[in-house]
DNA sequence: ACCCTCACCTGCACGC
DNA sequence: TGCGTGCAGGTGAGGG
């Protein structure tokens, strides 16, 4: 369910308790998550390297390996990694393990089935079908207000959907889309070329505040970052300021939360403080 | 090129 | 209690 924030969290954990490790073995335990190689191919390119670093791009976690190989993995809904301690069995929808030196164990499970992986060489990791079209890193110099600003022009789609377009801003997913709307007091259904200037600059800035904070709310949050049994989630009882608030009072102006449908899913605004 | 709908899975909260 | 319905934070394929 992880958006940027909580990937960026997942990708720092993983790289503190993981880099440097070599993959004695690994297993892919469901063909589908990994639909470009076949399970022996991922066995094979996987076997004997070692994790040199974690990282992130957008949701995507990266995980570089000696060799000039990079394991691509992508959470979707329900995907998440825990490390497992030698002889402690695997969570119920366990679909690929990775052996790790010193008895460790990296699992990949996923409940609903819609996690992915690649293992591609790093040298064509950015013209990768996955990471070619992803826009800009959102918290780097290059997400500019210049570049908010030319993206809103070019489309006339509702501003809520072109947020969550991966190919305009990278890593905003349903909530923080909401979140940075109700913060920068835009209507979820305004045309996206209909955005004044000014609301354009604030769109942007919230875009950068919501994700800022979320990622030190997600780091915060974390229970016991040494806990080895635990999952590598961020914060799951976080309080947004109006994501899954329907009817709740507006905390800038006490007006009711209201809930719309766009492309089937679920958009939370304030009608007083989000305005057409 | 754009934009929409649907499919991919399981589990959970809800109303009857 | 049990069963049906709708919903879930993501994305891509396929269609108009």
């Amino acid at each position: 369910m992880p958006e940027l924030p909580e990937v960026e969290t997942v990708a720092r954990s993983l790289d503190r308790l993981v880099a440097g490790k070599k993959i004695l073995a690994a297993a892919l335990h469901r063909e589908k998550l990994a639909p470009r190689i076949t399970a022996a191919e991922f066995a094979r390119l996987l076997a004997g390297r070692v994790i040199e670093r974690v990282g992130r791009r957008g949701k995507y976690l990266l995980f570089d390996l000696d060799g000039g190989l990079t394991l691509l993995v992508h959470l979707r809904m329900s995907g998440r990694f825990r490390l497992l301690e030698d002889g402690s069995e695997n969570p119920r929808f366990t679909h690929a393990e990775f052996f790790l030196e010193e008895d460790a164990r990296l699992v990949f499970e996923d409940q609903r089935h819609f996690g992915y992986m690649n293992v591609v060489p790093t040298t064509v990791l950015w013209e990768t079908r996955e990471l070619k079209l992803l826009a800009p890193e959102p918290l780097s110099g290059e997400f500019t207000r210049e570049y908010v600003r030319a993206c809103l022009a070019s489309s006339r789609r509702p501003v809520k959907l072109l947020l969550l377009d991966q190919r305009k801003v990278a890593g905003l997913g349903n909530i923080y889309a909401a979140e940075a709307l109700y913060r920068a007091r835009v209507h979820p259904q305004k045309p996206a070329n209909g955005l004044s200037a000014i609301k354009s600059n604030r769109l942007h800035a919230a875009i950068v505040e919501v994700l800022r904070f979320a990622i030190d709310q997600s780091e915060l949050a974390k229970l016991d970052p040494d806990d080895l049994e635990s999952g590598f989630y961020g914060s799951d009882d976080q309080s947004w300021l109006v994501y899954d608030r329907e009817g709740a009072p507006c905390h800038r102006c006490g007006n009711g939360i209201r809930r719309l449908v766009q492309s089937g899913r679920s958009s939370y605004f304030c009608p007083r403080c989000q305005r057409m």
